[in-house]
DNA sequence: GAGCTTAGTAAGCAGTTGCTTACTTCCGTC
DNA sequence: GACGGAAGTAAGCAACTGCTTACTAAGCTC
């Protein structure tokens, strides 16, 4: 008799790995982490989910594994570029789909857990920070690079997770030239550092 | 025999019902929509979590009513006042207690619901981007607008959710004055409307 | 081909969730 | 004081959650 019980995946553990993290990726940046399930992640893998916590042990470190592996990715590709405008560029684009984009996403939709939170906070804010403050040598460098890259997680809020219009559908290079214009002042060296009363 | 088993609450439903909305603020601007149980509301509350079902019929509605009460606050207090700095003050003052305040705060926390997204996006968005849109005259107000509001979203989140140092710790006063001045360019009148190539 | 390791599977457990139901007790009205 | 509606309570249901376990079978080594 014909057996249809047969596994469908062929033995391979590391495609079955990467099915799972990719699966994982995309449900955090769309649903966030609470709302997505073990079962989700699965079934969209393709995967029988005991599978899951064979390979990631539990669903908290699944999901830290998707932000270490593509917010890597994601630093990566910020320090080879230098300006807040590709920065920009990079939180914005969350069409395109290498991965490393949806992460950004994931979080925001995902911080109130305290691991996207610490995340976003500490590794992702603290290179992008550091790179941002650079380019101020005014005494409160890093407070100034906090208010543009706050500037930049709030334009990704409002475009990918609350999809508020005219902001969502405006192209990159429009808000990337509003956003670099009104955002030198707070960066630009030796400024002026006059106080207002 | 001395009974315990006497109900604390005296009789007072819109006591009971206002014990409930408080809490639930409280709650879902500290934790969000999902990560907030209706047994913990109720146990803030200190009621009975079946009166939370009665009064408010689900913990959406509940979460609803949260929402459009505290929301009707705020925009009250942006209506009396004009200016983006104002609002930003708004943004900003999650140590002030009046729970309009909270409200932002708990949609940012928990705009993976989707009713949070929609008044977090219409509403609020609404009323506010209106009210930024008319400090410009140029033909794209609204989007202008709308990377204000993002940026005032994006410094509430990392400092009220993300607890980004140093901009948590700042001083609101100076948040301000960066924030207003950058902005400044974006929301002023008869802007010269140079395009860059 | 025997035998071992391990990828993959099916089933289900224990805890939590939002919500309901059947009940008790308060309190104004007559 | 009886009574009836409404406020408040206790208990629990059904569904879902993350996770585990006992198992099957694939594939490598010899």
């Amino acid at each position: 008799m014909c057996e249809d019980r047969q596994p469908r995946r062929r033995r391979d553990p590391a495609a079955t790995r990467t099915a799972l993290l990719r699966a994982a990726a995309e449900l955090f940046a769309e649903r966030g982490f609470d709302q997505t399930t073990v079962r989700d992640v699965a079934a969209r893998a393709e995967v029988n989910q005991a599978l899951l916590f064979r390979y990631f042990g539990s669903k908290q470190e699944l999901f830290a594994e998707v932000l270490s592996h593509n917010s890597e990715a994601l630093l990566d590709s910020v320090a080879t570029q230098e300006l807040p405008r590709r920065i920009l560029e990079n939180v914005l684009a969350d069409r395109a789909g290498s991965g490393a984009e949806h992460t950004i996403v994931a979080m925001l939709r995902s911080f109130s857990d305290e691991r996207a939170a610490r995340v976003l906070r500490d590794e992702l804010g603290g290179s992008y920070v550091e790179r941002l403050a650079r380019l101020s040598d005014s005494a409160d460098a890093d407070l100034r690079a906090d208010l543009v890259l706050a500037w930049l997680f709030g334009i990704g809020m409002m475009r990918s997770v609350l999809g508020k219009e005219p902001l969502a559908e405006a192209s990159d290079e429009v808000i990337v030239g509003y956003v670099t214009r009104a955002v030198s002042f707070l960066l630009e060296k030796s400024a002026p550092s006059e106080e207002e009363d």
